[in-house]
RNA sequence: GGAAGCGUGGCCGAGCGGUUGAAGGCACCGGUCUUGAAAACCGGCGAGGGGCGACCCUCCGUGAGUUCGAAUCUCACCGCUUCCGCCA
């Protein structure tokens, strides 16, 4: 959510800037409803004032044993019209709240301005896309040759985009979790935790799926409002909801490892074919909370955390910054990390790392005290998978195959592998 | 699932329906003292919001209700704790 004084004040100023990411903020209606909701608070106030006030009269009197009976006719006679301030004041500020909550977060200064993602611009490219002596092939083959990636059982348990694996590739799926956990919160501060796959429909909210994207989410049935969560990032970040840190608990990091669920509404016949776009996945996701002036620098190195796991497996990549156009709702800069995948012969998006600013931290208000002792601030949210697991399978999949379709095990994994150096094709 | 109890400021913890946004303590901030620190003492100190301002409003788990007036009374819901049962 925006700072709604932003908002009252310099309105025509942000609409242009929504404009560079095509939203549309319909000025002359919150114009409208701003103008209507002031009269009508500082009105519903004078009275509430009143009321207060010829209240505690009341009480003084009597007190004393005087007659009230004139007094609580002064209070009958605005009562009516206070109440139907108040009424409408509650339903104008609703009306309000919900166009806020619409509103997505502002780009900023440093992000390219552009339509969508033809416009994101290339930072940095790590390694070069890996060279074969024959024709690679992709993920969905290799894990038909080496009959370990199951997809039709998988559709047959639950449907499309969902898979099975099964002996080596199963647990070298589990070993990148474990790398990629040990790596955050060895090497890189972060603090591991775990937490609820099922969310409250406020958590949602407060980073932003909620009310907006509900048709991503899966929303289980059942006496309670629960969603599935679409990634860790719900749970993770909420825990900051409501809170009031100290100045010296921050920066926070958490480390999560959990599956994420999509209903990928919306993209279908999109990435059909093999593990890249599924209704069920792992990633391991980095969250940080910070102080203001630190969330630039902090999204900064977040994204090298990223990479770090995509250099231990040495698998190439490059760092594009998303236009303004291509971000997500609630970012206000975002990084994705592309890897390269041999079968598309292209990079695809593996890791995305965002900094929210306060855009999350005002919808949870999630805020910190800064040491000089005075009023709470609202805080930075950032986050940033680290990484997306099944797509890095697929990824070392393609780039750690060899001429007969078997699959090397990347160096870095192989501690967690139990002596499995290569995942070959049966016989 | 059954029974009982409890939800008050950053934390702990008082609070007869009426000058209570809330005693007290801790923490925190400022000061005195000290070579420095600690201790002690003095002072300050909840959050959100509105108004150009003088100021004003809201908030005691959430939501309804009673009342001129609710932290305080009624109802519902949510959460937590303890005991019993069941259970990975």
């Amino acid at each position: 959510m925006l700072d709604p004084k932003l908002l009252r004040g310099q309105l025509e100023e942000v609409a242009t800037r929504l404009q560079t990411r095509g939203f549309k903020l319909d000025v002359g209606a919150f114009a409208r409803l701003e103008e209507r909701r002031k009269s009508l608070q500082v009105e519903t106030e004078n009275l509430q004032a009143d009321r207060k006030r010829k209240s505690k009269e009341i009480g003084i009197a009597k007190g004393k044993g005087e007659d009230v009976s004139a007094l609580m006719q002064e209070v009958d006679g605005f009562a009516q019209r206070l109440a139907e301030c108040e009424q409408q004041l509650e339903v104008l500020q609703k009306e309000l709240l919900d166009l806020q909550l619409g509103i997505p977060n502002i780009p900023h200064a440093s992000v390219p301005a552009g339509g969508g993602e033809d416009d994101n611009v290339e930072v940095r490219k790590w390694g070069t896309p890996t060279q074969f002596d024959f024709t690679p092939l992709d993920h969905v083959d290799l894990g038909v040759k080496t009959g370990a990636l199951d997809f039709e059982t998988a559709a047959k348990i639950s449907g499309a985009r969902f898979s099975v694996m099964y002996g080596p590739l199963a647990r070298m799926h589990r070993a990148l979790i474990q790398l990629m956990l040990d790596t955050h919160t060895r090497e890189h501060g972060y603090r591991e935790v775990y937490v609820p796959y099922m969310v409250n429909p406020e958590s949602l909210q407060g980073t932003g799926q909620l009310p907006k994207f509900e048709e991503e989410l899966y929303k289980l049935r059942g006496e309670k409002d629960l969603y599935l969560i679409p990634t860790a990032e719900v749970p993770v970040t909420n825990i900051a909801r409501d809170m009031i840190y100290s100045e010296d608990q921050l920066p926070i990091r958490f480390a999560c490892h959990t599956p994420c669920f999509r209903s990928e509404a919306g993209s279908h016949g999109k990435d059909v074919r093999g593990m890249i776009r599924q209704h069920q996945f792992e990633k391991v996701e980095m969250v940080q909370l910070v102080k203001p002036e630190d969330s630039h620098a902090a999204l900064e190195s977040l994204t090298g955390h990223a990479e770090a796991i995509l250099q231990k497996l040495g698998l190439p990549y490059r760092v594009i910054v998303l236009c303004t156009g291509d971000m997500g709702f609630s970012s206000a800069k975002t990084y994705d990390i592309e890897v390269w995948l041999p079968g598309q012969g292209k990079y695809r998006e593996i890791s995305s790392c965002s900094n929210f600013e306060d855009f999350q931290a005002r919808r949870m208000q999630a805020r910190y005290r800064p040491k000089d002792g005075k009023k709470p601030e609202l805080l930075h949210t950032l986050n940033g998978s680290g990484l997306a697991v099944g797509r890095t399978l697929v990824a070392i999949m393609e780039n750690y195959q060899q001429a007969d379709g078997s699959i090397r095990v990347p160096d870095a994994l192989k501690p967690y592998m139990g002596g499995v150096d290569v995942i070959s094709v049966p016989a």
